[in-house]
DNA sequence: AAGTCGGGGGA
DNA sequence: TCCCCAGACTT
């Protein structure tokens, strides 16, 4: 065959690749629960279920679910917390509440019938392009695509593809794609082929391509680079960083806040002092706070700091402590945790608050200043700062001006 | 465009 | 542990 080379296929090609997949699935398809007839209703619940999920965990869901609520009106109808039961362990749930919401709009708007119009299904609470062109297809068996994971590591092969799937526009190259080769007459089939193919044939790691009737038309199989397939471009994990966070405030009910330096991270932005830690050291703070919650010695964070061995915590930190431990009382309870996320770097904020000590003065960096809380606003925090800053409202550490 | 939402299975 | 799986919604 020379058709695998070619990035465009003739007329004559097309049919004969949609002949392959089409006369495979015959013979190779799955016997499924929702595939015993093309009722729209049971097509739908299906393809919810089947977002991010695999087929095996679906199966008990959707029998159950179609003995409960039998039909769009009893979706409709259905009280929220029978609906969840029916979810429970499916996990994304929102999917089983934008259900109820979408079967409500069928009701209403087209008499408990599943619109045939794409456009219309599409506008249905929680049915995308994929599930959209599923329905389309299957049920009322219009040529449109129904692209997911499965299509585009399929498709990518075909044609050697190498657009990153990570990105959400390449789901439309893909989607002209499938509509340039879409099989006219049993559309639904050939999607359902293509889902079925992507699931025991073209998978991502191991691709059985001796098995494959897809494999004459393969470029990347052509070629050997099966696994090259589909291009995606994995973002790096975010590295963890660990910081205490010091909420001091003074007699006149100041805060202490402190300008981070010309470098790196949210350079020359003013925040609360944030002193990093080792991870091991602050999970032991975590936990020591956990453990000790129950009793009446519960210790302050920088008692904590103070019994740590060393080995897990900067010299230079242990130095400032020793300082702001004789010159600020420090609560015994912890105020709490800010989490935040930049693209490259996750915070993990442990907030100790504390007071400064009646009649020994702190000395201040020259980086540091007290700030009324009434002029925060003048500040423009990042969004660390302006998440510690909404705990400690929450906390009443800081008093909205309308709760006094 | 990126973050969020769960849980199970396989490498 | 990490990635993947019949994705869609929100910001």
């Amino acid at each position: 065959m020379t058709v695998s080379r070619m990035r465009e296929w003739t007329e004559e090609q097309t049919c004969l690749f949609q002949e392959s997949l089409l006369n495979w699935y015959q013979t190779e398809q799955r016997l499924l629960p929702w595939r015993e007839n093309t009722d729209p209703y049971r097509v739908w619940v299906s393809e919810i279920m089947l977002q991010q999920t695999q087929v095996a965990t679906v199966i008990p869901y959707f029998l159950r679910f179609m003995e409960w609520f039998p039909s769009i009106q009893a979706l409709a109808e259905a009280p929220e917390d029978r609906l969840l039961k029916a979810w429970e362990g499916l996990g994304y749930y929102s999917r089983v509440r934008n259900m109820q919401t979408a079967a409500k709009q069928i009701m209403t708007d087209y008499g408990g019938k599943m619109p045939k119009r794409p456009e219309d299904i599409s506008a249905l609470k929680g049915i995308g392009p994929y599930t959209a062109g599923a329905i389309a297809s299957i049920c009322f068996h219009l040529p449109e695509p129904a692209v997911d994971g499965n299509v585009m590591r399929i498709y990518s092969r075909l044609f050697s593809i190498c657009d990153d799937i990570a990105q959400a526009k390449t789901r439309k190259i893909f989607e002209g794609k499938v509509r340039q080769t879409i099989s006219p007459t049993q559309p639904g089939d050939f999607n359902q082929a293509l889902m079925d193919l992507g699931a025991t044939v073209c998978t991502p790691t191991s691709p059985k391509c001796d098995i494959c009737p897809l494999a004459a038309y393969c470029s990347a199989h052509h070629a050997g680079r099966m696994t090259d397939y589909p291009v995606k471009t994995k973002k790096p994990k975010p590295v963890p960083v660990y910081y205490l966070a010091q909420v001091i405030q003074n007699s006149r009910g100041e805060f202490l806040l402190e300008q981070r330096n010309s470098q790196g991270v949210l350079s020359g932005m003013w925040t609360f002092p944030l002193r990093e830690v080792t991870k091991a050291a602050y999970r032991c703070y975590l936990d020591g706070w956990r453990s000790y919650q129950q009793s009446k010695e519960a210790p302050t964070l920088f008692d904590l700091v103070a019994e740590d061995d060393g080995e897990t915590q900067a010299n230079a930190f242990l130095e400032e402590l020793a300082v702001f431990g004789s010159q600020a009382v420090w609560q015994k309870q912890p105020v709490g945790e800010v989490t935040h996320i930049f693209s490259h770097l996750k915070w993990f904020i442990l907030l100790a608050s504390g007071f400064e000590r009646a009649g020994s003065e702190l000395t201040l960096k020259e980086n540091q200043r007290w700030v009324a809380p009434e002029d925060f606003a003048a500040f423009v925090f990042p969004k660390p700062q302006q998440k510690m800053v909404a705990l400690l409202y929450k906390n009443n550490i800081l008093k909205s001006v309308s709760d006094s």
